[in-house]
DNA sequence: CAGATGTCAGACCAACTGATATGC
DNA sequence: CGCATATCAGTTCGTCTGACATCT
């Protein structure tokens, strides 16, 4: 019972050749079906852009660093998102009176509506994706993914 | 540089917001987590390459399509990477003699061994990412994962 | 013939690398 | 001056689209 074996005649999976390193073949299969439901129609918008905004609406006054490092992006990559968000009117930059080559990234009222909206298409994708699971285990592996992504950076924890 | 920390005394960066959505953000920072560590140094292969060669050890006869089917790759690409390792020697493709349409792709002996190798450099993956989690907490969320992959994988990846 | 399977080439998109400007 | 932050340009990587060949 270690790989997917999905369908018709596949042969019996036999005995568990990998007890261990399936988890994270698991945790890649599955975020890429994640990915592929989060169409731009039904979210209004990407999914980098909406883990952006979220990230913003619980840490209102954000240096544009602390959201790189938090969403596991690179300072030029954020660039061009934050380019996007702000001419779409749901971010504002602006400088860091106490250090100036700071930039101060905020939310906007537009930006929340955005980010609203872009919630209720998110949460239609994980009932989708966690269809085979029942309320108290979608719960469960929410507690353990969460406990997972605030331990796993060995070499750069850096809080702000 | 990778990791968060966003928020600073309080577990909860704010009184609940989101109780949902969440899931498939931090499945998402997770995957980028496993996949920035998946490197070909440690591996001796690419991520995809070592799904492609796991899957085959679990279904020693596979035809092509179903290889697609179960790492959620289209066609097109699977042709890419099948080119890849049949170069290296890790697989061959041969023709179906019941339909002459389809390829048969199999595991080599020199494929087994670079598995194993990467098998071994996957582990040691999943025991940074998984730092935080006890043995059987990540046993429960090996379980979840490959549920919610059955779950949500072949009933609708894609609408043709 | 229509439909399925696999292949390839080119377009497209997301990500990384390097160089530049500004402020500490 | 050296270091940090942000920006942009160019390159590279991975993926998708479309045309084609083979076979049932």
């Amino acid at each position: 019972m270690d790989l997917p074996a999905p369908h018709a005649g596949s042969p019996e999976p036999s005995a568990a050749p990998t007890p261990t390193a399936g988890s994270m073949v698991l945790l890649t299969q599955l975020s890429r079906v994640v990915y592929r439901r989060s169409t731009e129609q039904l979210l209004g918008m990407r999914l980098k852009p909406y883990m952006a905004l979220r990230y913003l609406r619980g840490t209102p006054a954000c240096a544009q660093q602390a959201l790189g490092e938090s969403l596991m992006m690179d300072a030029n990559n954020l660039v061009l998102l934050l380019n996007e968000l702000e001419a779409d009117g749901h971010v504002t930059r602006r400088r860091d009176a106490a250090d100036r080559r700071r930039h101060i990234v905020a939310l906007t009222a537009s930006g929340e509506r955005a980010l609203e909206r872009a919630e209720a298409g998110m949460n239609s994708v994980e009932d989708e994706v966690l269809r085979g699971l029942a309320d108290d285990e979608r719960a469960t592996l929410r507690e353990l993914l969460q406990r997972a992504v605030d331990g796993a950076g060995p070499d750069a924890p850096l809080p702000c």
